[in-house]
DNA sequence: CATTCGCATCGTCAGATACC
DNA sequence: GGTATCTGACGATGCGAATG
């Protein structure tokens, strides 16, 4: 039934990057035949329009399909990175921030310190890299942050940290013990330093709200906050996409269901009419 | 080897929807 | 009603296979 409701819901003049529009075709098919079409007729013309220009969230979608129907998985809120933590960070500090460079590296700063970098093209935080400052404190009063890294003209990769500090990674491994603990193997080493020149272009180091003053300052923040709505947009797009793959794999599994079901009762039909009329000669 | 094609993925924008 | 979130659409990019 949930699904004969939920149909109704899913057309959609257009399909994006995923056609799941045949599918979903396909499944209503099947499930009219399955469920005898009562619902045909019901719905007038005026309220099926409505309904069919709403289409809920994927998320909403099969956590209603997964509260009807057990064995089908539910979308999780915040699945991705906060769980399954690989096993080879299991001992770190529980990350109090996570900024990504624009490599595409994520930094986790933990309180206490430690400094957590991730590579690029692992899923999520792993291959984490544990890195302890031992001059990180509390950042100064109305200072914030920052979730940008850039390329020094010295070729090396700086990270921008609270405390106005920057995180430096080293041409060579070579590491500064003064300043990090021991980063172990091929990994790339990184120094904490002051600043030496202005910020790259496209960091932006946010002041503390209510100290808006010049115009350069309230563009900066204006920048700040496109940069900030652009990345939650991001990563909103990717939780997207990977919910509807997960809902195309639901109604891909849905399908082949219904499609056994649907043989097993046209040949429940077949015997069924063999056994009330049966064969003169 | 260069080109073309199809496909997958991503980032962004804009509009719809959800939430407070 | 304002803000946050979701998602369709679009364009860009990269990759592998097919083709000339």
């Amino acid at each position: 039934m949930w699904w004969h409701q939920h149909n109704l819901c899913f057309r959609h003049p257009i399909e994006e990057d995923y056609s799941s529009g045949d599918l979903e075709e396909k499944v209503a098919t099947i499930a009219e035949t399955d469920e005898s079409a009562e619902s045909e007729g019901v719905i007038d013309s005026h309220k099926r329009r409505e309904i069919l220009s709403r289409r809920p969230s994927y998320r909403k979608i099969l956590n209603e399909i997964s509260s009807d129907v057990p064995g089908v998985p539910k979308i999780e809120e915040e699945k991705s990175e906060e769980e399954g933590t690989p096993p080879n960070i299991a001992t770190m500090a529980v990350p109090t921030s996570i900024y990504q460079t624009s490599t595409g590296q994520y930094i986790a700063i933990a309180q206490g310190g430690t400094i957590q970098i991730s590579n690029p093209g692992s899923d999520g935080v792993q291959g984490l890299q544990a890195l302890t400052m031992t001059n990180s404190g509390a950042p100064p009063p109305g200072a914030t942050i920052v979730q940008y890294a850039t390329q020094a003209a010295d070729g090396t990769q700086q990270f921008f940290v609270p405390g106005s500090q920057v995180v430096v990674q080293d041409e060579e491994t070579e590491l500064a013990p003064s300043h990090m603990a021991a980063a172990t193997g091929d990994m790339p080493t990184y120094q904490i330093r002051a600043p030496t020149t202005a910020l790259p272009q496209g960091v932006v180091m946010a002041a503390s709200p209510g100290s808006l003053h010049s115009p350069q300052q309230l563009a900066e923040e204006a920048t700040r906050k496109r940069e900030l709505r652009l990345m939650k947009n991001r990563e909103a797009a990717k939780e997207c996409r990977r919910r509807k793959k997960e809902y195309v794999k639901c109604l891909e599994s849905r399908v082949a269901v219904l499609e056994v079901q649907n043989k097993k009762l046209i040949e429940e039909l077949e015997t069924l009419k063999d056994i009330c009329s049966p064969k003169t000669d």
